[in-house]
DNA sequence: TTCTCATATGAATATTTGTTCATATGTAGT
DNA sequence: ACTACATATGAACAAATATTCATATGAGAA
């Protein structure tokens, strides 16, 4: 039944609630991480959050490969992997080489690898 | 929802490139991770791949907290904190304990803290 | 019981996103 | 020049998703 006024909340974002422990929040409010950090580090986790490229990070983990190599290793189409690797180009989590007309994909660094195996650490453990 | 043309697929999962290392990828091709795997571990990654998530986790980083504390220090609705809570237990990021009417939430365990700064360690040295 | 309030949740909406299709770009060879 | 082919990319469509709104649930107090 407690409709929150839009206009409260203009002035102030906390009425809604009652409960707030006002000592807790003022100490940590200045801890917490911005905004800003927060969208580029969920950014970051986003770009490992589709199927697709965790099966390229993880081919990748093991080999270089050609974007074709990844196409057939995966079965997915050469269109749908270049779409891909660019998001993961864009997050700097791959590197590649151009060698001809083949592009050699790889990770970028062991960062990478750490986050990647940190996570797979996490689901095999639930 | 990710590949082409089913009838194709059928036919030759491959016939789309000329390039393919194929001594490469059959010597690979049992060491990729299934898309099972895959889909579980990009589940996870996609838990923290949204801002809102992010600045939660860094808040139970730092401490324990209840839902209206949360939505308090992060100036988010309580619907929308509890909604996104239900998504981190979803992935055992948070486990949380009930006290009276507050249900108070943290961390899961060290491993989501491993994780979590793992990526922050990335985003910080691109 | 009834009231209050902290939390959870279903539905609806708006935004984001992954793939396909078609096409463009870049490189090597003829 | 032209052809072949590996890769990149824009547009469009379908599927996923984060927030809001309204309401339900659960727990303590009167």
């Amino acid at each position: 039944m407690e409709v929150k006024n839009p206009k409260d909340i203009e002035q102030n974002p906390v009425c809604e609630v009652q409960c707030v422990h006002t000592d807790l929040i003022s100490a940590c409010i200045n801890q917490i991480i911005t905004s800003d950090q927060a969208t580029h580090l969920a950014e970051l986790f986003k770009t490992l959050g589709d199927s697709t490229r965790i099966r390229i990070v993880d081919a990748l983990a093991k080999a270089e490969f050609c974007v074709c190599d990844l196409a057939a290793l995966l079965n997915v189409s050469q269109s749908a992997i270049s779409h891909q690797l660019r998001v993961l180009r864009n997050s700097s989590l791959v590197k590649y080489r151009r060698e001809g007309k083949m592009v050699y994909y790889s990770l970028d660094d062991d960062h990478v690898l750490r986050l990647y195996s940190q996570g797979l650490e996490h689901v095999n453990e639930k």
